[in-house]
DNA sequence: AATATATACCTTGACAGGCGAGGTATATTA
DNA sequence: TAATATACCTCGCCTGTCAAGGTATATATT
């Protein structure tokens, strides 16, 4: 079984955020990260992820640089910033608020 | 604060069939069932429920029929199927599965 | 008598996020 | 030389949510 997209909507933003609280990162390095610790149960198609990196870009929560990688593909890398952090604190908290209303309703 | 319609998306199907387990019901009794549980941080908009029942009833999981009410407005009463019955079972264990990952995630 | 509120249903069209399908470029392995 | 992995990107469709509008009946208030 994989995850809809009805469940991932929402949650895409969050997902990305944490991971770039733990270090900066980039796209590829971070979908397949998800990847790996879901067993592939759970994947941000890359369609998803970009546009979610625009959207995030776009609110100031997350900004980006070029990574000096003198072999291979190119990488986009992205930081959180500091309202960055705020947002995700408060999606995660949403999130918790949420679990458990769905928890009650389901 | 109020669940935004991100996270509630995917999950009014599943939160309907769940109270038409209990009983067959109709919407605006579902929709106030839904206000009173959660103290009023989650509410299904009108045009919201409506839809979500004519998918499930083009689905197959549910099905309608006319009240007898003599008086006031007149209900359309639903009642859930068997196909919506094993639907409903589906839909909680991936609303599980997902849970256990996005916590995992976020 | 007129107005407001509660009950109860419905439709239309806009909006936004996910994603399929397509594309580009570099490096390594078969 | 072809295939695979890495790594980025855009366009346009699809679908569920919802604001805004509508209809009708019954009761409470002014």
């Amino acid at each position: 079984m994989s995850i809809t997209s009805d469940i991932l909507r929402g949650h895409t933003e969050t997902i990305i955020l944490k991971q770039l609280l733990i270090s900066d990162s980039y796209g590829y390095q971070i979908n397949k990260y998800i990847q790996e610790k879901t067993d592939n149960q759970f994947e941000l198609k890359e369609a998803t992820l970009y546009s979610a990196f625009r959207r995030l870009e776009t609110a100031g929560y997350i900004v980006s640089y070029w990574g000096d990688e003198t072999t291979g593909a190119r990488r986009r890398y992205y930081s959180i910033t500091t309202t960055g952090k705020k947002y995700y604190e408060e999606s995660k908290k949403e999130w918790e608020e949420a679990k458990g209303l769905l928890d009650s309703l389901i």
